[in-house]
DNA sequence: ACAAAAGTGTTCCTAATACACCCATGA
DNA sequence: TCATGGGTGTATTAGGAACACTTTTGT
């Protein structure tokens, strides 16, 4: 491989970040990590770390993440790319800014091998603190992609267990979205969407039970209004 | 600046690709470049170009634009990072791509510095080569994010001069759509945002004369929903 | 006077909203 | 039997789509 002209001059570094949200209680949560080095030591920040020279960009967000947190198998997205010169004090790093949607049934305890990591946590987006770098800023960002999103695909999914209730799906987008829905109105419109089938289980509980529903189709990875990239 | 811990691993390059678009005559169209030298010598390609070490991407993306093309004062916008192992074959290239709009009233003859570059022209998106790299599906992204962006926002707006008619915006959304669209409902819908000005002017051609609109504000300068970053 | 583009309203249909009661179950 | 969440329909409104003729100008 021919890499003389590439090496001319001095690159910058290249790193992912990942907002990582699910549904806890009645909060929608990001992941953060407690950084146990410098820069930013002792500061929350989002889970990432600088790419491989061999590795994909969607791989380097997923190593990292189960890596740092054990969490796997979830909906990942690109976000954006953010290259402020000053955004990382050690130099010049790039971050390619990825958004995870898990469904908080299938979380394990986290089991991080990581020995720059003092501490990981699921925190309420009511309840964030400061971040490192400019973290805060893509959280912002994810957090207004995924209530865009969830107006017109059908993402929220992603959140939650294979089988579910309508409730349980109304639920998701009034914690997401931050206001009260209309039972009868969402139910028209998710219905009428085509995209859930009823099972024939109920989940029972302390009250009248009621259907479990599941996704149709193949769970959706796209990128931007169904279009599929770098796959 | 401690770099010491960024330069323990090799690192990947980083690129920005641009796909710029005007409307001239009829036609949608792209900006080339003809590649004068390896890899994809003779082929077709977007303009852009490595990134500096202590430049801007937004910035980088602007200066390749403006040396390449003569380019300059124009609608910018990130689009998508591809990071395929593979695209590049002179090694790992990691390419931010960005989608430009520009007034073809306003551009001017090209006159390009560039030693690597044999040939700089507009192709109708109708008439696309096959390009080089993977810039046929950068392509193909920033379209379908163009026809995206058309019909909620006012982005359209940056492919036409300050001073335009009606009917010159609606031909720009036929072109950019490529289909009819309904005279009276375009106006209805167009003039009901409430973003366009009337101007006490009008354009006089052989019929007819036609009130000349101008947009009311400052032109958007966003990339997602009206979001400003690293701003 | 005529060719060519500018300009203008109404009807229809679909989708979103607002709104209230009965049902099935466990305790 | 009652407390709790599950489940259902209709009327209104707003926005999008279909559709045709008159006006103004230059030649």
């Amino acid at each position: 491989m021919a890499t003389s002209e590439l090496d001319k001059y001095s690159k910058p570094s290249v790193a992912v970040d990942i907002v990582v949200f699910t549904i806890m209680g009645n909060e929608l949560k990001v992941l953060l990590i407690k950084r146990g080095q410098p820069p930013f030591a002792g500061q929350w920040s989002l889970p990432g770390g600088f790419i491989q020279i061999d590795e994909q960009l969607e791989g380097a967000a997923l190593r990292e993440l189960n890596e740092e947190t054990g969490v796997r198998d979830v909906y990942l997205e690109q976000l954006y790319t953010f290259g402020n010169l000053n955004r990382d004090p050690r130099g010049r790093v790039i971050s390619v800014s990825y958004f995870v949607l898990v469904d908080s049934t299938k979380i394990k305890p986290f089991v991080t091998g990581k020995e720059n990591i003092s501490e990981v946590q699921w925190v309420s987006i009511e309840k964030l603190p400061s971040l490192a770098f400019d973290h805060d800023k893509i959280v912002k960002y994810a957090l207004r992609r995924l209530r865009y999103k969830l107006e017109y695909t059908a993402v929220g999914l992603e959140l939650l267990p294979d089988n579910f209730t309508l409730t349980d799906l109304q639920r998701l987008y009034e914690i997401i979205l931050s206001q009260k829905i209309d039972k009868r109105n969402f139910r028209k419109k998710i219905l009428s969407m085509g995209i859930l089938e009823k099972t024939k289980v109920f989940k029972k509980g302390a009250h009248r039970p009621a259907m479990l529903y599941k996704f149709k189709k193949a769970k959706p990875i796209s990128t931007f209004r169904g279009f599929k990239f770098e796959g």
